[in-house]
This record gives C-alpha cells, structure tokens and sequence, in this order.
DNA sequence: TGCCCGATTAACT
DNA sequence: GTTAATCGGGCAA
C-alpha cells in the first residue's frame, strides 16, 4: 500500500518536490499524520535561511537532498525541512501542518490541552507533537526514526503566499490539501489549483 | 561585544 | 486585532 519515499524522491527542483509531499505520511517514531501543508524555499530566494550563504546553522540545506534539517524559531519553537535538489542547491520544504493519524495520545500528552485540530497545525505545533528538536538536524529521512509514505491516491494541492515572512512574501510558494481542517491557516480565494496523482 | 529581529505560538483585549 | 515570551544568528562597530 503505502510505499515508503527514497532519498530520490527529494532530488528534484523543490518546487516540484513541495506539492508532490501533500498526501505523504510523516512518522517520527509512532507518532505522525498526513502532511497538508509545506512552504518551498530555495536559495536565490530573500527568505531561505541559506539566501546568505552556509553558516553552522543552516549547513544541512547545503549538503545531498533527503535528509532533515532542523531549526530554532524565535528562540522558543522548532521546525523541520526536508533539504530536496542536489548537495550545494541549499534548497528545503517547510513542513507546516499534518493531520494526526498516528500516536494521538502521545502527541497529546506533547502538546498539553491542545486539541486535535491544533495538534500539528503549524510548524512549531508539529514539532512539539513528534519531540522533533535539533537532536534530529541531519537525520536521513529514509531511515527511523523517520519514516515518510508515498500519499496512496490522488489529491488536490492549492498554492498561495507563505506566512510569516517579510522578504518575497508575494512568491506563492505555500502548497495545502485543498479543503483540509487541518492547515495552519486557509488559503485565499485567488489562488490556483493543482491536481497531483504521482508519487 | 552589542543590537536587532525572525520560516511562531498562545494568551490577551 | 495585539502582544509577550525567549534566544541564537548575522551583521555593524
């Protein structure tokens, strides 16, 4: 049924391998969803961590594609990428939003009185549920304690601007499962459709 | 060394 | 709609 996604899967252009990820499941030990929502950064793009160049923190975004890389935000929250393209490319996918499938009580327990539909809405939401810290920077993402899983049926991505950023926020580089209750935040109206059925 | 600010969230008014 | 929490990265000095 599900089949897991190999390191492959993340050597594309990032802008194909962000709507391919909607539908893809994210387990990080026996917790995890469906991935519905990501944002594409590349690094010729104002708003990517590597847009200035390799430091210590963003140094995974430089190396090969399929592997986690794993930052702080506002010196309070995590977020986790997948670095895509090929090593030097320094491009990533944010992953946003998942809708819970697996381990909901212990993303629970995480996440305190959240309820499920903000369980994993959001970036830092996500990370809090799955215990991902910068413990897991560097992580193949193949290999546990990971595991993604090809979405197993068709689904329809919207696009529209990211969120929460200041430079290039015009560029509609935010991919969503259409309709989901689970996204950290609706889509506009304007934005187009794209109908996805590989991977 | 000092300063500014961010790919956020929850708890306010 | 507004704001505090909280801290490391990046850049100016």
């Amino acid at each position: 049924m599900s089949i897991p996604l190999q390191q492959n899967f993340f050597a594309r252009s990032v802008h194909t391998v962000a709507p391919d990820l909607i539908g893809a499941t994210l387990l990080l030990g026996n917790a995890g969803g469906v991935i519905v929502e990501v944002e594409a950064y590349y690094h010729t793009d104002p708003a990517a961590h590597s847009f200035r160049g390799r430091t210590a923190r963003n140094a995974v975004m430089f190396g090969p594609p399929g592997f986690a890389y794993v930052y702080r935000s506002y010196g309070i929250h995590w977020c986790l990428n997948f670095v895509c393209e090929r090593e030097g490319s320094a491009s990533a996918v944010l992953i946003r939003a998942l809708a819970p499938s697996h381990g909901l009580a212990t993303m629970r327990r995480r996440r305190a009185l959240a309820d499920e539909r903000l369980l994993c809405s959001g970036p830092g939401r996500l990370c809090e549920a799955l215990a991902i810290t910068s413990a897991h920077n560097g992580f193949a993402l193949d290999r546990p304690p990971f595991r993604l899983l090809a979405r197993d049926s068709e689904v329809e991505v919207t696009s529209g601007p990211r969120i929460g950023i200041t430079k290039a926020a015009e560029l509609p580089w935010r991919y969503g499962l259409k309709g989901s209750r689970f996204l950290s935040k609706p889509f506009g109206k304007v934005t187009g459709e794209i109908v996805s059925s590989e991977w």
